[in-house]
DNA sequence: CGTACCTTTGACGGCTGTCAAAGGAAGTGG
DNA sequence: CCACTTCCTTTGACAGCCGTCAAAGGTACG
């Protein structure tokens, strides 16, 4: 079902309604796609930027290990997402990326990118759109993880997870895959897997939700959102504040000639 | 000093080496300097995105309040940073911004950085490459955030501060300006400023660095970097993996024909 | 059937928040 | 120049969240 549309053109779809050749330049540039189980390196901390990674299908993830073998991650991504983009300005990657579950990628050239960048200005605010979004996500997180404990933090990145799955097809919140272990959530949010298992199992006793090896079932999706204190206006996707000179295109050129003379 | 350049100039040029007509849209586009004392709101939370502001001189901060509030601070802005780069592509500003200290603005409107992405590629990838090192500023936050003690994070964000300052002038680490209070570096690193006292008090008893009320002295460098477990790599400025075609206009004028026909 | 990974449990200790209060430092108005 | 306010810093007692260490039981997969 998902693979009847790229995942390049999907991701900038939720921007843009796209046009044909748009989509042919985007076809162009998406390459390599293929099947790769989970736990596949997609490249490695400190290596060259080449290029980045469309998620088709599955999960992955960014993560950082330090000195003492912790690990950080950074990122979670899901179909859709364009693994790495924050970091095709840059000369190496700052973080590893892993697919978190067997999954499906392919692959855009940093320099497909800086022709994208020449050829289409539209597309270049879906990108623009795109990190920015992914940026939110890690804002977000930074001000969870060190304003809230372990119970709220949980709790938000499973909103978080559920309103991102959601966009992508109907997904109900009583029950949705969720294929992160508790050493994995503890990695994400900056807590020990036994902590992790102490609050998953205080809010199985509350009767809020339960973690299964796959997915999460959640008994009571207000309590929920309630100590989640979820607030999903940084998962918003439309651009208004870009005007209509962004979204429709017969606008764009006509605002461009109109002030092309600024240049 | 600093006034010699725009703002908006120096902070492209920190990527690029710009020419005469690229200066020229650029000074067109940055309008409404002015002085500001500090404290002065630049936008609130949930407000409409209509403009950014670039810092000429002075210190800001992003922030948000949340129902307790309590104030987590998102990003500290030095001269040379453009405040809200991350929001453009938003409708609403998700955390308000506000000066840190009296200093000088200017404005660039949303529109005009659509225009300039339809107009230069080349000021197009510097913006990106100067919203991926914002954001890249945040992660390494995030991940300090949740897997330091409080005596690390601070002599960690202290080593940051440094070495932005240093790249905008040559600034000696043994006493640098320092405009943050006890209580904001609490909202920063998401501390209480009782702790934050504590492990300032712990540090300076350890001979390591004394925060005075507007500037911080450093007694011993390396034990500093050895407690911050600092890695600059996150502040590189090159946009080495971008290649040639993006730094040197002319190769990039002939890369585009080249592969034009990708279109 | 064995190995590797994941989950669960318990004891203990420390980092950090909370609450409360008081002492500087800077700016303002009289 | 002094009184006053406001912000910033400092200190102490106490409690709790969460990390550490250790071990055992489950579950999937070959």
């Amino acid at each position: 079902m998902k693979h009847q549309t790229s995942a390049l053109l999907s991701c900038m779809e939720r921007f843009l309604v796209l046009e044909a050749d748009e989509k042919r330049l985007l076809g162009k540039m998406e390459t390599g796609q293929r099947w790769v189980p989970r736990q596949t390196l997609l490249w490695e901390a400190g290596s060259e930027v080449e290029r980045l990674f469309i998620l088709q299908e599955g999960w992955a993830c960014t993560y950082r290990d330090d000195v003492d073998g912790n690990r950080q991650i950074m990122d979670v991504l899901l179909p859709g997402d364009i693994v790495g983009l924050q970091d095709f300005t840059f000369p190496r990657h700052f973080a590893a990326a892993a697919m978190l579950t067997d999954g499906e990628v392919s692959c855009i050239s940093s320099q497909d990118i800086g022709h994208l960048i020449h050829v289409s200005p539209r597309l270049t605010i879906a990108l623009f759109a795109a990190m920015a979004r992914q940026e939110t996500l890690v804002t977000e997180r930074l001000a969870m993880g060190v304003h809230r404990d372990a119970r709220s933090r949980l709790a938000h990145f499973v909103v978080e997870i559920h309103t991102r799955l959601n966009k992508l097809a109907q997904t109900p919140l009583a029950s949705f895959e969720f294929p992160l272990s508790q050493s994995m959530l503890g990695q994400l949010l900056g807590l020990t897997h036994v902590h992790v298992n102490r609050v998953l199992a205080q809010l199985e006793a509350d009767k809020v939700l339960k973690k299964h090896r796959h997915h999460i079932e959640v008994f009571d999706a207000r309590k929920l959102r309630e100590i989640a204190e979820f607030d999903d206006a940084y998962l918003d996707d439309s651009l208004d504040g870009l005007g209509d000179y962004l979204v429709n295109r017969e606008k764009a050129r006509l605002w461009e000639e109109k002030t092309s003379s600024v240049r």
